[in-house]
Parts: structure tokens; C-alpha cells; sequence
RNA sequence: GGUGCGUUAGUUCAGCUGGUUAGAAUGCCGCCCUGUCACGGCGGAGGUCAUGGGUUCGAGUCCCAUACGCACCGCCA
């Protein structure tokens, strides 16, 4: 047997037991005639003891171990004479008697311990290293531990999972798509899924009924910290459902996660939300409602009541109250404006007003207003005396709403209000339909183009397509968007009409999605789904700020892949199989 | 596509208004040490200051460009 333990199991109980390890010699300890090893694999770490009295053969090995050695060990378990309280196994050590040196290892290029001295680029490099650390395998083993969670649920539900291709025809709307290079026909390409959406939707067609996938995911954009190209979906879809069933259905899977893998017991039903009052409330279709903080829209309060051009000339004011920041120095209210100012955030200014132990108002804005006026606004904001309120105005309504929802988070950043231990989840609903995009003059669907209107909006296709709202609907837990997801058109005629909308000749529709609208055709059974970031998600149960430490072979900020060196050029061997030139563009 | 920050020892960083031989910690190597567990003590090695230009008597330090990394904006239905 190459092992008869792991390095995390032995206790007390094994002591006297002659046992076999094997693992990394995370540490050596030499101490004169004596030398502990600490000697680690997946499991734990156990100490290891060499004692030149008792073998000065096997010490003088034992000496010669460097970090990362790989190590199979044969001794016997004994009772430490002082334990250590801090580990697992503190209390026991091993008293080798034999040795067996399996791999030698370079000295690696940073310490491989819970608080690394390596950057991250250098243990992206070394990845097959910085995965040995235990934080990073903890993260691992949670994401493993989410998705057989997610598999039980979804299982216990009625769910198939069920595998659809990776090599797909490229769709218009939506993100950049990733391309394969056809050999067998000439100058066509397959895509990557920019997502399952289409195909799920087929299986619903077929009966499928109940489907999920835990899957890949592949956009060509400009990544982020938690933007990977590639990335993956818990992806769901049902048939027969309206939306409410597909909230249940999927809010029970989130208390069933918060339950068996925080051990968090969610009782009451998720907050509901509408979109409109998202942007009103917090300036964000995806609002952090671990604090307050509640926008308070001040344009009546300050309308005409002074010569103050920059609250008069404004579509939109409105204020957050910091409770006791009042105390707030010049300096930190500068560093705010400075915050908001920019160019990422792109506010003019930031108006403030302390409320005073007497309740008075002082705000920088006291040569303009008077205390009635900044008494109303105390009330309006129900500020407290040691409160502050915060004010940014703008000649547009949503770019200001943002700004503030910025200002917002801030605030809730310096305070220590966004508790990683704390977790607010609640539903966006009732999204708007389309939204109209500048560089391509038209609307775009704002979730997807198979996204099914409100009813009672339909008639608004015609007259104001605008203001349609859809059925659809977003998990958030902290201000992160966790999962998305729509009741889909089942009607092939309305399905045509919003391709329309969306600027698609007939042709063209006939073309990208024929076989979806054919598919309508033979009877489609109304369907709805959603599709969670797994990445995000796992990451916030991880308490982490980057996807990029729950994903085992994460990608750089350009989308490369610095441990493999990907991507990279290829043989102009196969260039030529695939009938491909090279033309790259001069730099201008 | 844009903005900001960064690039100095294996690693993480310091290095002020330009001025002698570029430092610290950690890691590594050697010696000492019989109960350590972030062991300790002593000693040692280790640098093309990202690259290319420029300013200057003199550049790690100032300027410009390039590359790379990170964060953000645009983008990501």
C-alpha cells in the first residue's frame, strides 16, 4: 500500500499505529540533533520527527529534504510531548523509520503557504503551485461542494442535465463571439456558446420539460475581476412555468446552497424589487442591500429656492444620508469630491450638509440656501443630528442616479457596511424590454431577443416600444448579479414581430434564428429559465473579490493563459488545412 | 478604444528635491542548536533598477515611446 493515511487524519486515538504517508515536505525544522518535517497533502499537515540519536543516517536524510520534496514516510504515531494547539493534528507527529525520497523538487519560485509572498502574476505562472496552497484548494473544494449541491437540488426537482454542443453557429446581438475555424468546410467557422440559450430553449420544444447544465461559457469581451472569456453557467430552463414558478423554483435552490454550504437558514421570501425602483432607490440594477443608504430625490426641495444654477439648471438631485459622519473632516469630504470627479464616475461636484448636535444644517452649499430650506431637506433625507448628507445633481437623471449608487458603495466601503459575512439577496423584476444603444442606432433587446413582454405590454410594441417591460428577472446577492433569466416567446408571430423591433429584415431573421422560429412552428410549450454565474456565485460564498480563485486555470486580464502560454500563433501547416491567411493590422 | 496605477535581489517591497559602493524583509546556501511548529543564533551569495530613446557634468529617480501586469470606463443581450 502506498499510503495507509492522509496527512490530516491521524489523532490521538492512532497513537502506538505504524502508518505510511506520502506527501510534500511543506517544512523542515532543524534543531541540532533533532529535525521535524511538516509534511502536507490535500488533507492536512503532519509533523514528522527525525532524531539523530535514534537513526543519524535517517536525520542526515532527513536534513537533506528541501521544500516541496515529495516524500513516502513509514513510522509510528506517538503523542507529541508538546502539542500544538493550532493544528489538526498538533497533538500526534510521526516517528519515522524509514524514508523514501519519491521526486525532488526545485526550490519553488514563491512560498507555498496560506499567505503567499508571490504576486499574482507569478502564481498564475506557477498555477499547478499556488493550487497546492490551501486557501486556494478551499476554494476549489467549495465550488466542487456548490455543484453537487446545485446537482442534488436541481435532481430532487425533476431536472435532466443535459449536454448541448460547443461548436455552434456564431449569433448576431449579444457579446463578441469565440470562433473555430471549420477544416472540413472551407472558410466556415463554428462559435463558441456565448450561452446554451437557443438550444435550451430546442430541448423545451422536444419536452424536455426540466433541464439544467452546469456548463461553459465563452465571450470575446474585455474582461474584469470577475469576467473570465470563459465562464460557467448553471444554466435552467422549464416548460409550462410562469415566472413566479421559476422564482420559487430557484429561490428554494439559493436557500438550499446558503443552507447546506454556509449553513445560513434563509426564511423569508427574497425582496422583490422593479427595476424602475432599483435605479430610483440605489442607481443600480443590481443593488447592494446589505446597508442603506436609499436615495432621496431632492429636486423639490431646493427647486427655485435660491440662485444656485447648479441645482435649478439639474433634471435630477438627489442625496444619501451617511448616519454619523458628520465628524467627517474637510479633507475626507475633498477626497469624496475628488471620488466622484473621476473621469470613471464623472460627477461635476458633491454637495454636503452636516446635521449639528442643535440640529442645525452646515452645508457647502449655506450661501445659497437658508436653514429652512436645509431643515427640509433634514427631513426629507430623515437625517439625524451627527448625520451627513451627501447630494449630486445632473442634467441626466440615470448617469446621476449611477454616479450617486457609486458614491453610495463607497460610503458603504469606508464604513465597513459591505460585511463579506453578511448576505442580502433579492429579485430584480420587471426590466425594461429593449434599450436604445447609440453606436448601433436602434434598440437592443436588454436581456436577449427571445425575452417574452409583460402582457399587459404588448400593445405598447406598436406605439412605444420604449417602454415595454419584460418578463424577466435577476438573482442579487450584494450587489452582484448572480443569476438572470426571462420568461422566452413560445409564439412564432410575436417572435417575429420583436425581431423586428430589433432591426432584423425578415431574411435575416429567417437566417440567424430559423431554426428556432421553424422549431415554434410544431408546437413550443411556454418556457422560461434562468442561468446563474457560477464563478460569481462561488465567489461570494468564497467571501472573494476576483472570480479568478475559484476557477482552477484562470486567465490575465488580456485573456491569456501565462502558464500555457495561450494563445499563440499556429503551424503554418494547420494554417493551411483551414484555409486560413494571416493578415494583421499595422498599428495606426 | 480610453483613464489611472505599477514594473528595483528568487519573492514582496523601500529608495525623498537627480549626486559615492542601490537597501530591508523573506526565501536560498553554509555553520551552530535535542521539542520545534512563522523555531532561534551567526555568516554568505544574490541586481542589465522592464525595454528603447531623450534631458543632464551625472538618471533607479525627470521627460517621451514601447511592452507587460492590475484596477476601472466603454464593452459584456
Amino acid at each position: 500500500m502506498f499510503r495507509t493515511n492522509t496527512c490530516g487524519e491521524l489523532r490521538l486515538a492512532n497513537v502506538g499505529q505504524t502508518v505510511t504517508l506520502a506527501g510534500w515536505v511543506q517544512r523542515t525544522r532543524k534543531m541540532g540533533g533533532m529535525t521535524f518535517v511538516d509534511l502536507r497533502d490535500r488533507y492536512g499537515i503532519t509533523q514528522l520527527v527525525f532524531n539523530d540519536e535514534i537513526d543519524a543516517n535517517l536525520c542526515a536524510e532527513a536534513n537533506k529534504l528541501g521544500r516541496e520534496y515529495v516524500i513516502q514516510v513509514e513510522g509510528k504515531v506517538a503523542e507529541r510531548s508538546n502539542k500544538n494547539t493550532n493544528m489538526e493534528t498538533g497533538e500526534i507527529e510521526i516517528i519515522v523509520g524509514k524514508l523514501n525520497v519519491l521526486n525532488a523538487s526545485l526550490t519553488p519560485p514563491f512560498t507555498i503557504e496560506e499567505n503567499s509572498d508571490g504576486g499574482d502574476d507569478l502564481r498564475m505562472k506557477y498555477r499547478y503551485l499556488d493550487l497546492r496552497r490551501s486557501n486556494v484548494r478551499s476554494n476549489l473544494e467549495l465550488r466542487h461542494k456548490m455543484t453537487m449541491e446545485v446537482r442534488r437540488y436541481l435532481d430532487s426537482k425533476g431536472f435532466l442535465e443535459i449536454e448541448t454542443p460547443m461548436l455552434i453557429g456564431s449569433t448576431p446581438e449579444g457579446a463578441r463571439d469565440f470562433v473555430v475555424p471549420s477544416r472540413m468546410n472551407p472558410g466556415q467557422f463554428y462559435a463558441l456558446p456565448q450561452s446554451p440559450q437557443t438550444l435550451k430553449q430546442l430541448l423545451m420544444v422536444s419536452g424536455m420539460d426540466r433541464y439544467f447544465q452546469i456548463v461553459k461559457c465563452f465571450r470575446d469581451e474585455d474582461l474584469r475581476a470577475d469576467r473570465q472569456p470563459e465562464f460557467t453557467q448553471i444554466d435552467c430552463e422549464m416548460s409550462f412555468v410562469e415566472q413566479e414558478d421559476i422564482i420559487s423554483m430557484f429561490e428554494g435552490m439559493a436557500k438550499h446552497l446558503f443552507k447546506t454550504i454556509r449553513g445560513v437558514e434563509l426564511k423569508e421570501p427574497f425582496l422583490r424589487m422593479s427595476w424602475d425602483d432599483a435605479m430610483k432607490y440605489y442607481g443600480s440594477d443590481k443593488p447592494d442591500l446589505r446597508f442603506g443608504m436609499k436615495f432621496v430625490e431632492l429636486k423639490e426641495v431646493f427647486d427655485g429656492k435660491a440662485d444656485f444654477a447648479v441645482f435649478n439648471e439639474a433634471k435630477y438631485i438627489g442625496g444619501i444620508c451617511a448616519e454619523g459622519c458628520a465628524s467627517y473632516t474637510r479633507k475626507q469630504l475633498d477626497q469624496l469630491t475628488d471620488f466622484v470627479k473621476k473621469p470613471q464616475i464623472g460627477a461635476k461636484g458633491l454637495v454636503y450638509a452636516r446635521v449639528q448636535e442643535d440640529g442645525t444644517v452646515k452645508s457647502s452649499v449655506d450661501k445659497f440656501y437658508g436653514q429652512d430650506v436645509l431643515q427640509d431637506l433634514k427631513e426629507k433625507m430623515n437625517a439625524k443630528p451627527g448625520d451627513l448628507i451627501l447630494i449630486l445633481s445632473g442634467p441626466d437623471v440615470m448617469k446621476t442616479r449611477k454616479q450617486l449608487c457609486e458614491l453610495r458603495l463607497e460610503m458603504g466601503n469606508q464604513l465597513g457596511l459591505r460585511d463579506k459575512n453578511k448576505f442580502a439577496l433579492l429579485w430584480v423584476v420587471d426590466f425594461p424590454m429593449f434599450e436604445w444603444s447609440d453606436e448601433e442606432g436602434r434598440l437592443m433587446a436588454m436581456h436577449h431577443p427571445f425575452t417574452h413582454p409583460k402582457d399587459e405590454d404588448i400593445p405598447l410594441l406598436d406605439t412605444d416600444p420604449a417602454a415595454v417591460r419584460a418578463d424577466a428577472y435577476d438573482m442579487v446577492c450584494n450587489g452582484v448579479e448572480v443569476g438572470g433569466g426571462s420568461i422566452r416567446i413560445h409564439d412564432p408571430k410575436l417572435q417575429d414581430k420583436m425581431f423586428r423591433i430589433l432591426g432584423f429584415t425578415e431574411e435575416r431573421a429567417q437566417e440567424q434564428f430559423g431554426f428556432l422560429m421553424n422549431a415554434f412552428k410544431y408546437g413550443a410549450p411556454p418556457h422560461g429559465g434562468l442561468a446563474y454565474g457560477l464563478d460569481r456565485w462561488v465567489s461570494i460564498f468564497a467571501g472573494l473579490d476576483s472570480i479568478r480563485d475559484v476557477i482552477a486555470f484562470p486567465k490575465n486580464t488580456s485573456g491569456r493563459d501565462v502558464m500555457l502560454d495561450a494563445p499563440s500563433t499556429i503551424d503554418d501547416k494547420q494554417l493551411d488545412e483551414l484555409n486560413l491567411k494571416i493578415d494583421i493590422k499595422e498599428a495606426e
